[in-house]
DNA sequence: CGCTTGCCTCTC
DNA sequence: AGAGGCAAGCGT
């Protein structure tokens, strides 16, 4: 019996399969996923390696075929369902074979298990007595007191025992010596989920959220759920759905996964689910500790938990009979992961469901363009819900023209309108946010006499001004001093363009002195726990004024904001990307969303240089088919996804000609790969980011309808790579479908 | 003529 | 990745 053996190394050349003879002692301990060591190279240096499949007979040279030293220590395997996932993950995104295993099973080697020690009487009660009567005479206090508690509890837990009546080990460990006493170690798992005692209250649901849920019901129920898009608009008790469909799969004894955006993993959403599925919830975040996530995964595979909530990474929990995975907030951006393989948990939660025969539930209120397309085409089955649970009206929208503000005389970043209405909220008592969409985006320096922009030596983007004077590359770290002339021109006039998150909170302090203003970005959250402090003081209406980038728009509700104000909303329109518009659009709806949660009625004001563009003009409306339709036909007119595919391929080196010359004999190979018109081939261009920690970059966009063609094009431009030499001393990365374009 | 040094090859 | 092979380069 041969062993299909991939090796821990991450390399390409060593990407492919080796065998070994698996010795008779460890036939039928061994399956895929193993990991088992192995003599490897000239030296037989010992190496871990991943079982991914067995054989009877060897394809290789039988001389020179090298025996499984033996199981890898401490090792955990890999779930067969989770190996076939990897291998689809590899062929779709790229990277090496080793790289997808380590992604869909991040778990290193055994942790130690978390012990309890547990105090025993081992007397009788009786006997008990006549102890403590002695401890008494003696006037041995300390053990008097242990006894006390003993005869009243028969079993004590050791630590919180000895802290609750201040007592040492010593005494504990005399009246074990008198067999009073039995001290016993127990394992227990750790559990990041404190449950909560407040149960659920009984819902009703709409007639639309019911039959959302019947639909998926009888569908799981025939044994052959699909992927569905839960589209509900802000508000429409999208949670309370899913919640429904997971206790049926938990019901008929299958489990459930719940990803969501890291941000949005709050104390509160994991207690709404605590309160259905009590201690049977648990959570993975990368804020666990390595011991916490192993006992989560180690629950999740012995059937001790039903339902999962966490992350991207959360998708890959080893559940033994996964029957749905639901991902919330489905057109977020931080489901595509950015480090190889470069996987969008949206396409491999549905290939994962496709392998253990559980359904997709992907919830949104402004669906991804793949997402709804997907719906059109007959892949998906949509499911609505366009009434708000508590029946309260959308938020009303206007849009302020900046360009006419301007005109007006009115240089501030604050709008005449906005103004207003803060004021008249603040003499209200009612609280207002205010939404800027990125940090410190035009926080950089320039010189107002000759133009020049000061940037980091490395990376060739501009440095952001920070308070204290000093100069930051949001890329790599580099930080430098402030300047007071430029050194380009000589001149004094060089200064910080403000506009950031910090410059609109010291304009709003000046503009509203009474007012108290919160600001929440990512350097103000920079603490551990801040994030949440910040949000519960605002909910708690210590504030009434809350200032912030992307962050604030996720997550709690705030009954009393009763007016959203959106600072430069077309900004995220300018970046270079292909979905600026999509973005733009789904920040602006779930910005306005945030108004009018509670009893009072909402408003929303978005201030925008570009007012007339389909996406603003949409969110306003909050008409996502609209602006679905719009975007669809450009692009279909420009062939991106979801109209067509994209394959990025990301070039590095730190010699920039062989950079040059590489890029120009890969976009010749690449016109070669198909002789069909279909394929289309763009650049190689340099990335809006042309240098990173001193390594050049360059990139090359092919298009084609089928992603096929694009994987195979991969496949093919690997294998030139290989086989020239020229391409040594560069570095290529595929990414699918890229969300960032570089 | 022998020994260091850098590049190339190969890994079941 | 990392070890062994091999030829160019340098010292005696």
């Amino acid at each position: 019996m041969y062993a299909e053996i991939i090796i821990d190394i991450t390399h390409e050349k060593l990407d492919r399969i080796f065998e070994y003879k698996v010795p008779e002692e460890l036939e039928g301990t061994l399956a895929v996923g193993s990991s088992v060591l192995v003599p490897f190279g000239n030296g037989d240096k010992v190496r871990t390696g991943f079982i991914i499949g067995f054989s009877e007979k060897s394809s290789f040279d039988p001389a020179k075929i090298k025996e499984i030293r033996g199981k890898a220590p401490k090792s955990i395997r890999i779930e067969e369902n989770l190996v076939a996932l990897a291998a689809w993950m590899k062929e779709h995104y790229g990277g090496t074979m080793i790289q997808a295993l380590k992604t869909v099973w991040p778990v290193k080697k055994q942790e130690r298990p978390k012990e309890k020690r547990i105090i025993r009487r081992t007397v009788t009660e009786e006997e008990g007595r006549e102890w403590l009567a002695l401890f008494q005479r003696k006037n041995q206090k300390a053990r008097a007191r242990l006894l006390e508690a003993l005869l009243e509890n028969e079993e004590l837990d050791y630590g919180w025992i000895l802290r609750k009546l201040g007592l040492t080990a010593s005494v504990v460990r005399a009246l074990e010596e008198m067999q009073i006493l039995t001290v016993d170690t127990e394992t227990v798992w750790r559990n990041p989920v404190k449950a909560s005692e407040e149960s659920q209250k009984q819902i009703e649901y709409t007639t639309e959220q019911k039959e959302a849920i019947r639909i998926f019901k009888e569908d799981f129920q025939r044994g052959n759920p699909g992927t569905y898009l839960l589209y509900g608009v802000t508000g429409s008790g999208k949670t309370e759905v899913y919640m429904e469909m997971i206790r049926s799969v938990v019901q008929s004894g299958r489990q459930a996964i719940v990803l969501i955006p890291e941000i949005a993993l709050t104390y509160q959403t994991v207690m709404r689910f605590v309160r259905v599925f009590g201690n049977r919830v648990s959570i993975m975040n990368s804020r666990l500790s390595a011991g916490e996530r192993y006992d989560q995964m180690m629950r999740a595979k012995n059937g001790e938990i039903d339902v999962m909530i966490g992350p991207r990474s959360a998708l890959f929990t080893p559940f033994e009979h996964l029957g749905l995975i639901v991902i919330d907030e489905e057109h977020e951006t931080t489901y595509k992961s950015e480090q190889v393989p470069r996987y969008h948990a949206r396409e491999t939660a549905i290939e994962r469901a496709r392998i253990e025969g559980a359904g997709v539930v992907l919830g949104s209120a402004t669906p991804s363009l793949e997402a709804f397309e997907g719906c059109r085409r007959g892949q998906y089955r949509l499911l609505r819900l366009t009434q708000r649970v508590k029946k309260q009206k959308m938020a009303e929208v206007s849009v302020i023209d900046m360009r006419k503000e301007l005109q007006k005389g009115n240089r501030s970043i604050l709008s005449d309108c906005l103004r207003e209405k803060i004021e008249d909220r603040l003499k209200r008592r009612e609280q207002v946010m205010l939404f800027l969409n990125r940090r410190g985006f035009a926080g950089f320096l320039s010189c107002r006499s000759c133009g020049y922009v000061v940037k980091c030596p490395h990376c060739d983007v501009s440095l952001s001004w920070h308070r204290g004077g000093r100069m930051v590359c949001h890329y790599c770290g580099y930080e430098e001093p402030m300047i007071h002339t430029c050194p380009s021109c000589g001149s004094p006039h060089i200064g910080a363009f403000k506009a950031g998150t910090q410059q609109v909170e010291d304009l709003i302090r000046k503009e509203f002195p009474e007012a108290k203003v919160l600001r929440m970005d990512l350097d103000t959250t920079r603490g551990k726990e801040s994030y949440e402090t910040i949000l519960s003081s605002f909910a708690d209406q210590e504030a009434d004024i809350l200032i912030g980038t992307q962050m604030i728009v996720k997550g709690h509700d705030f009954p009393n904001v009763t007016l959203v104000g959106v600072l430069a909303a077309d900004l995220s329109l300018y970046i270079s990307d292909y979905r600026a518009a999509e973005r733009t659009f789904a920040l602006l709806c779930q910005a306005a969303g945030r108004a009018g949660r509670g009893d009072l009625p909402g408003e929303a004001v978005i201030q925008s240089y570009n007012p007339e563009h389909y996406s603003i003009q949409a969110a306003a409306r909050q008409d996502y088919e609209a602006f679905f339709a719009e975007e669809m036909k450009f692009r279909t007119l420009m062939g991106y996804p979801p109209a067509a595919h994209l394959m990025a391929v990301l070039m590095t080196s730190e010699d920039e000609a062989l950079l040059n010359k590489g890029a120009y004999y890969l976009k010749l190979f690449a016109g070669r790969i198909r002789t069909d018109a279909g394929l289309e081939i763009i650049g190689p261009a340099s990335p809006a980011i042309g240098k990173v920690k001193d390594q050049y970059r360059k990139v090359l966009y092919l298009k084609h309808e089928d992603y096929r063609v694009l994987t195979e094009a991969k496949d093919k431009m690997e294998q030139y790579i290989e086989i020239n030499e020229g391409f040594q001393n560069i570095r290529i990365q595929f990414d699918f479908d890229p969300v960032q374009t570089f």
